[in-house]
DNA sequence: TGCAATTAGGACCGATCGGTCCTAGTTTAT
DNA sequence: ATAAACTAGGACCGATCGGTCCTAATTGCA
């Protein structure tokens, strides 16, 4: 029954992450999903457009479930599920050989200032993204001056990881991305109470002080 | 002789820039720059692809010219330049509305993945911008510490704003791509020398401990 | 058994795409 | 004055776009 619309979507969500939205055809979709011809696909969807909004959908609830699940893991500490999360990123485009960069940042380049109905999706697909890292801010406050502000970091760093896929995406090059992650994950560390000193980016962060 | 040519291309970087390029017809080009026909453009440009390379060429030469200029800047301090020019293109996205992000981060986004020549010529421009910004580290490495790596840092800025651009276009609020500029600010700040102190960001930087 | 959903496949639509070709009038340098 | 460059404008090309319509075979479920 839905089937065949998650193969349909999942052949879409693989072009429109290649190639962009506009540039991904009906045609396109029906030949890498089997499809005996446009009758068939129109069959599950009412126009391309609704295609774009679903595989926009679904992309992110993957996402929520397998990316941001780390974000999420009681059993580690915070800011180490940060970073671990940022690792992933970065691990998961290098799988990719530095293409196809973040669905949303590619398709928010394509569309924002295009498409309303896309602009907004993705607004709100960035913004529950962003929810996510405050929550698990939040979480670590103990370990965190008393004066971040989650909001702003969590953009900060929803910007330089979609900045950094972009660009090594561009050049090629995953040292490229993994250099800025660890810039990163260094700032991150730079909002660690002054108190809790024994710092690294990557190794284990310490425990709040009483 | 080549106004008309500085025309098109002008039309055709509005359009590039707004809509991105495959979306951009040769029609709207033509439109737009008041050409009396197809001919008329294939009299100045031998193809579509020509006529992006180009438009490429020239968006970065004049961000060479007038937003990297800024880090030229004898007279001032280098990090106060770095500083400054972060803030322009935050001035300049808010002049703009918060639409049409940086040219190069659209076009890398939409191209990347797609067309081989693109990809390299964009390449090329960051890297281009990324040297710019080494330079100026290098002249400031007085006041930066000995383990600072310019070039990773100057990818990272790179990456920090056009993330930053892309997502306050997404959300159309400016004050997103403000926190993340201020938030960068803070992490070059970082990179300070532990026993430079007084430096001014907008907020200052962090305290050196004794 | 029988009805509904699915699959199959092709013809077709108007619009747009990048690009070519052709004719002819108008500037502009030499 | 004369050739070369530019401007003007339209017809046309094959290909592709998103989308509709139609017929008919096949399947799954009640």
């Amino acid at each position: 029954m839905n089937q065949r619309r998650s193969q349909i979507l999942d052949a879409a969500a693989v072009l429109i992450g290649r190639q962009g939205y506009t540039a991904t055809s009906v045609d396109d979709v029906i030949r890498e999903s089997r499809l005996s011809g446009k009758s068939h696909f129109y069959h599950y969807f009412k126009s391309k457009e609704e295609l774009g909004y679903e595989v926009l959908d679904r992309q992110f609830e993957r996402f929520a479930e397998r990316g941001l699940a780390i974000l999420r893991e009681p059993m580690i500490d915070p800011l180490e599920r940060l970073y671990l999360f940022i690792d992933s990123l970065v691990a998961a485009h290098a799988e990719r050989g530095c293409q196809g960069g973040s669905p949303f940042g590619t398709l928010a380049s394509e569309m924002a200032d295009q498409h309303e109905g896309f602009r907004l999706r993705i607004a709100h697909v960035f913004s529950r993204w962003s929810s996510q890292i405050q929550s698990l801010l939040w979480e670590a406050r103990p370990q965190l001056n008393d004066d971040v502000d989650a909001v702003r970091l969590s953009r900060f760093v929803i910007a330089a990881l979609e900045g950094a896929l972009m660009m090594s995406r561009v050049k090629r090059d995953i040292a490229l991305m993994e250099g800025i992650a660890e810039d990163l994950k260094r700032f991150i560390g730079t909002h660690l109470r002054a108190s809790a000193a024994s710092q690294s980016a990557s190794g284990s962060p310490s425990l709040p002080n009483a």
